[in-house]
RNA sequence: GCGUCCGUGGCUCAGUUGGAUAGAGCAUCGGGCUUCGAACCCGAGGGUCGCAGGUUCGAGUCCUGCCGGGCGCACCA
């Protein structure tokens, strides 16, 4: 149990008040129906402030309590009542029955008193010291993204998934399981042979030469172009045209024979493969480096693809696998809709399923996991669904453990984005123009007063922050219209908006020290210092700023539990809109004695949970720009 | 056809897992910088939550059926 010392929670401590009460209320009297972390749970803001500051609704009590909601409010507020007259349920200042809600005002000082010193020293996060932390082991969990192809270009659509998996990462930490991020990355397979059939056979040697930066990018433009070519050629043949056909043919042969070649380690050929693969992870890498996306562990396919088609012989064997059509697959008729499943095509060659079996179990086994998290496009999901029937069938008991987080795709205006079309936003283009756009509008000001790569650097982070948070804010299940000058739009619900909170939270600290003003360390302890400071809080903005800040950890936990990263963006916003609210109405610099320490504590403690929030997102906060 | 996701102001989306009078951003109109940073704040207009039933104290949320759209349906990854 966590040592309620550090509980930070004014929820919670709301909670502790009532729940003494609901047992003894209960019909017939004995154990609270509800725990403290299920009232704390159920305590919401009602939906009109003069109301109160938190309301408990008694729905889920009518069976315990034998009576209607309305009359359990009733009877909870009455039973609360004596030790409300005298003082004795802090933080609850007041309560009210009204309908089936019971509605509480809080004494703000006594409520920030518990919440802002440690929110301030940045503890509300921090594992051990949230509420609830429970003793149960740490599950570990493995969680694979990005995975992009070499020998392709990594495009605005790869952004979405490589922010999405970088926040599960960082939430899943942050709520206390231990992460393996992990990527896999495509380096074999048929696009790879239709590239090298172009460098190897379309290009003269000075066409082969690669520029001095962004092999990998040149290097797709060399796939796109040969896809386009073979795709050409095809219709073409169709239409009835012999020499595209042999043309077609001629290709086709030669692809093959590429491939060929590479499954059997033809030395010339493997050395080929291997530097042009090595141009790619080394865009891929500076990429992630920019992102501030790290890995613990990296997969390549051609590194499973041998023990795939091992591990297809093996259970073709046992009679698990069937062969049909001369191919190899599993009838998994628990998927109506399309019971069978490719494992081996029928020239005997590994598909991204033969893969995908080895891949899995060289996570059980070398890896040792709880859980597993594939993000990847909602495209695959019945592919994955396969996949985890057919481990299942295979004897792996971890296969229950295996998810499938699939977002929908990012699309631009006039249409989904296809690679292979080459009707795609590159990520290079998006991040520079991105980068270009905020050091011009917002911070050629600077321009003297800053060191050029401070600008340079806030640029980055700042348009970093606008690139993830587009990607994080929405729902995984709908899709994103890629919108070039949308995205340029930093105002508004955007992560540049708060980012901005953060700064200019910072900044008031700063200008404030320049004055002197500066927050007493003694209020950071929880005191009387802290009493005095937080007694003096009382503004609607500066309320409504610490009941947000109080729902932080839930909302994280929140997050990390359904997987869904965009309901921490909502609430980050929400949060910093609650900010520019204060920042308007309460001015910190002018404030003298308790109200001055009060409002320094609030804003560091925004500051913090703003920075840690963002953190989380994967999103860096800029102490100016 | 089967499966799956989406449908909420003009546009783009939230909606605390079934709770009180459905909220934001953009756009439009109006107001606010001599005070800690205007990437900001305040106000106004704009909604039968695709349609029809059902479940119950209570439905944007759950169930059924329609309508419209996206995506997936074996030798690509």
């Amino acid at each position: 149990m966590a040592d309620s010392s550090l509980d930070h929670s004014i929820a919670r401590a709301v909670a502790r008040q009532l729940h003494p009460l609901l047992g003894a209320l209960a019909q017939p009297p004995g154990e609270s129906p509800l725990s403290v972390g299920e009232i704390a749970e159920l305590l919401a803001p009602p939906p009109n402030r003069d109301l109160g500051d938190l309301a408990f609704p008694c729905f889920k009590l009518a069976r315990a309590f034998r009576k209607g909601p309305p009359l359990i409010a009733k009877a909870i507020a009455e039973a609360l009542e004596p030790r409300l007259a005298a003082g004795e349920a802090p933080p609850v200042a007041a309560a009210t029955p009204t309908g089936p809600y019971l509605n509480l005002r809080l004494d703000l000082g006594q409520a920030a008193a518990l919440l802002l010193p440690g929110a301030a020293r940045g503890e509300l996060l921090e594992p051990g010291k949230r509420p609830a932390e429970g003793d149960e082991a740490k599950p570990r969990v493995m969680i694979e993204y990005s995975q992009p192809n070499t020998h392709k270009a990594f495009h605005v659509g790869h952004m979405r998934n490589l922010c999405l998996g970088d926040a599960l990462v960082r939430l899943l930490r942050a709520d206390g399981s231990e992460v393996i991020a992990a990527n896999y990355f495509g380096d074999v397979g048929a696009h790879i042979a239709k590239c090298l059939w172009w460098y190897l056979d379309r290009l003269d040697d000075a066409g082969r030469q690669p520029p001095g930066d962004h092999r990998g990018e040149w290097l797709g433009k060399i796939y796109t172009r040969a896809h386009n070519q073979l795709a050409q050629w095809e219709e073409e043949a169709k239409a009835g045209d012999d020499g595209a056909a042999y043309w077609l043919a001629e290709a086709k042969a030669r692809t093959t024979e590429i491939l060929l070649k590479l499954e059997h380690r033809d030395p010339e050929l493997t050395a080929i493969w291997e530097q042009t693969r090595q141009w790619s992870l080394d865009e891929f890498a500076e990429i992630y480096r920019w992102c501030g996306v790290s890995f613990d562990h990296l997969f390549y396919e051609s590194e499973v693809d041998g023990e795939g088609l091992r591990m297809v012989e093996e259970y073709l064997e046992r009679g698990l696998f069937v062969v049909s059509e001369g191919a190899v697959g599993i009838f998994n008729e628990e998927i109506k809709h399309m019971p069978f499943f490719l494992l081996r095509k029928g020239d005997g060659t590994s598909l991204y399923s033969t893969k995908d079996l080895a891949l899995a179990r060289l996570k059980f086994e070398k890896f040792a996991i709880d859980r597993s998290i594939y993000v990847v496009d909602v495209r695959q999901s019945d592919h994955f669904r396969h996949v985890f029937r057919t481990l299942e069938k295979m004897g792996f008991p971890q296969a229950s453990a295996c998810e499938h987080v699939g977002y929908e795709m990012v699309e631009l205006p006039e249409g989904p984005m296809s690679g292979r079309k080459g009707t795609v936003i590159l990520f290079r283009a998006l991040r520079e123009r991105m980068t270009d756009h905020v050091r011009s509008a917002y911070l050629e000001r600077f321009r003297g007063e800053w060191s050029d790569e401070a600008i340079d650097e806030t640029a980055a982070s700042v348009a970093l922050g606008a690139i993830k948070y587009g990607m994080l804010a929405r729902d995984i299940n709908q899709k994103i219209v890629f919108d070039m000058d949308a995205w340029l739009d930093l105002e508004g619900n955007t992560g540049p908006y708060l980012q901005y909170v953060h700064a200019r939270a910072s900044s008031i600290l700063r200008k404030c020290a320049e004055v002197g003003k500066e927050l007493d360390p003694a209020v950071l302890l929880g005191g009387e210092a802290t009493s005095a400071a937080t007694a003096a809080l009382g503004e609607d903005q500066e309320r409504e700023l610490i009941l947000l800040l109080d729902t932080l950890w839930p909302t994280v936990h929140n997050a990390a539990q359904t997987l869904r990263p965009s309901s921490l963006c909502t609430y980050l916003y929400n949060l910093a809109k609650a900010f520019n609210r204060f920042n308007q109405a309460c001015p910190v610099k002018p404030s003298e004695g308790a109200l001055l320490q009060g409002r320094l504590l609030l804003v560091s403690a925004v500051i913090r949970g703003l920075a840690q929030g963002l953190d989380l997102l994967g999103i860096p906060a800029p102490d100016r720009m």
